[in-house]
DNA sequence: AATGAATGAGTCTTCATTCAT
DNA sequence: GATGAATGAAGACTCATTCAT
């Protein structure tokens, strides 16, 4: 692989020091309340400077956004790619990805569960217009990995009936859940993909004896 | 039970009218991007009105979003007076009342579930030194309806030995995740309490067959 | 005539003096380096304030230069009404008209010269979709003043056969120079109006014996 | 004439290409819209370059103004070396070389006519201490130039007896009021050395019969 | 009690200018 | 000489909040 010209790479680190400076500010605080001039403390440059690299605050926003979803949609992907045959375990496979993603990028994760699910709300950002269907793209893109192994255990008789989107759905769901939970309480309440197991369970078996 | 006197009756009604307005507006909008003028306009009634009201735009906030849970916290004590004595009745009750409140209030659940998740992130709503402390407790007041009925099962032997709060977390995280889903989708899709049925197999049964 | 509410009526006069003091901050500057601050600081209030009467910058901007407009040209029109029968007659008064219009307000005057000159070149207010189209509609009715009595002239065979419009232009030309000479210059010249004789003169019969 | 050293000869040679640009841009923008990004990228330089040939963006503003005034001016001084005896004949060819030289670089004269007309105008550009001095200077070598004619056919008995600077300003207002037309209504109008004929007759004779 | 005009702090954004390479 | 990335000062505009009526 042909390596980038210096000029090329300085550019792009330095694009990423920025979106980098974006995920922690806008992990911190609201799309509103951050400010670019938190953001430019942040990734110790001037405000003007951002400016170069990003058109403006939506498009910074968006970008880091982005990353995001990029990370956590590739992370589900090499699920796929590592060919888990048995349903089972490739549920607790994304299951366990999804912690793992959540544990190690907390601010991209805090960001994404709590903007897309308001993403209509967004006066400024809605304007975007492709933004609210680049999430829909995402999303499906990583809920289709739940469905398919769903849909596998259906097939070979070991799942119940049930549409696979609804189930991918409640899976996401309860994943989610335990992810912003841990969130929230802050780190201290033990490793998060500690609760794969729980989260198995109940999905699986539920909780009746 | 002894009326209030004209005034103070007056008073509340006026303050009320003010929440109601804040609720639509504050469901439509950002926090950040609703503006008093759009609340004092849907209330119509000045700007400055409001304030007679309420100490200041946070205020305001907290209060509409007080409210929501209010209401929320308030149904979901009604399971406990409905005097339910099979667990699983009870789970499937609770279930329903969650979806019926989402149904009936969507706007107050959008600004709950869209707020809550990132309390900590409003830097100016977080000044507010008690209002996390007030949504940990009504939490926890709604998540106790379902924890008892969880207890209950894990008593009588009917369910699996779970830590009773990871199990009522993972059975709120389910509803809400589809409550929201209904939300965003529209409310085309359907009746959203038509899902608790689907909600009740999965998480009392787990999708293995 | 009725009389407009108090409140109406005091909402007017603060609008008034803002384009009194916008009047002069554009006289002084260009519309670029003109600052709202500048404007606000000469109408003694605070910037906020102008945003309650005016939509944006480039609208104060062109209320400003319309009012200008708007008395230039009923000045010019004065002269349709004072019925002047005499072709010549008429051109002396119209003379007189834009030369006093100029020494009374030549703010107003100094920002219609040097903006409708290069209207165009405005970015920003060109956006401003009619604003052309109503310099344009100004410009040609202050000019069919001074066309109507040119053709008057040449109708009674007083006045050669030239196209009324160039001429009407001509005429134009020659006031404006010596009223824009007459500003830069400063008003230490002597007065404006006593240039209307020599005007008339070379406009009349030449610089030829 | 000695050759200046190449070195000289390129480094003149770049900032008459930087000149260019500015001409470009400036008679297309506003002087505080136009950018030297707009300026550099014209020029197909960077922004840094041109700092290396002006001080900052009003000496460049300055000198193309100048490299205006100076063709400008020397394009009337032609006249006076054609040795033209008759007044008339005289003031004929002055009038023509402006038209043509409006024709030729309307460019120049845009930024010419928009500016110094609002010479004082501009906070920044009036700093520059001598710049209305300068204009001042050339004004009155180009103004000098219709002069002496005039004076000329006064001298003769040709002319009326009248301020020579008057008529002089009179005459060159004429012909920039009709130059200005044509820039402003786009070249589709025809020529406009072809007015040359009406203004004529109008400043020699009049308009009266 | 209600109003809404006025305020001014706070934000995004632009762009002339500098300077290390 | 040339570059263009970085700067930061400056300006338009918004909106929560106040207060005289």
């Amino acid at each position: 692989m042909q390596e980038l010209p210096r000029k090329e790479r300085e550019k792009l680190n330095r694009r990423n020091e920025i979106l980098e400076a974006a995920k922690k500010v806008f992990a911190s605080k609201d799309y509103a309340s951050a400010t670019l001039e938190d953001i430019a403390t942040e990734a110790e440059l001037s405000k003007g400077t951002i400016y170069l690299y990003f058109n403006n605050k939506a498009d910074l926003f968006l970008s880091t956004f982005e990353m995001g979803m990029d990370q956590s949609v590739s992370i589900m992907l090499e699920s796929i790619s590592a060919n888990i045959d048995d349903p089972i375990a490739g549920i607790k496979d994304v299951i366990q990805r999804q912690l793992i993603f959540c544990e190690d990028n907390f601010d991209l994760f805090r960001i994404m569960s709590s903007e897309s699910a308001q993403a209509e709300l967004h006066t400024e950002i809605g304007k975007c217009s492709d933004f609210k269907q680049r999430i829909v793209e995402n999303m499906s893109q990583s809920m289709k990995v739940f469905a398919d192994y769903i849909q596998g255990g259906i097939d070979r008789g070991i799942f119940k009936k049930i549409s696979p989107i609804d189930v991918a759905f409640a899976l996401r769901a309860l994943v989610e859940g335990f992810a912003i939970r841990w969130i929230v309480m802050g780190p201290e309440e033990g490793k998060l993909s500690d609760k794969a197991e729980l989260i198995t369970t109940i999905f699986l078996d539920g909780l009746r004896k």
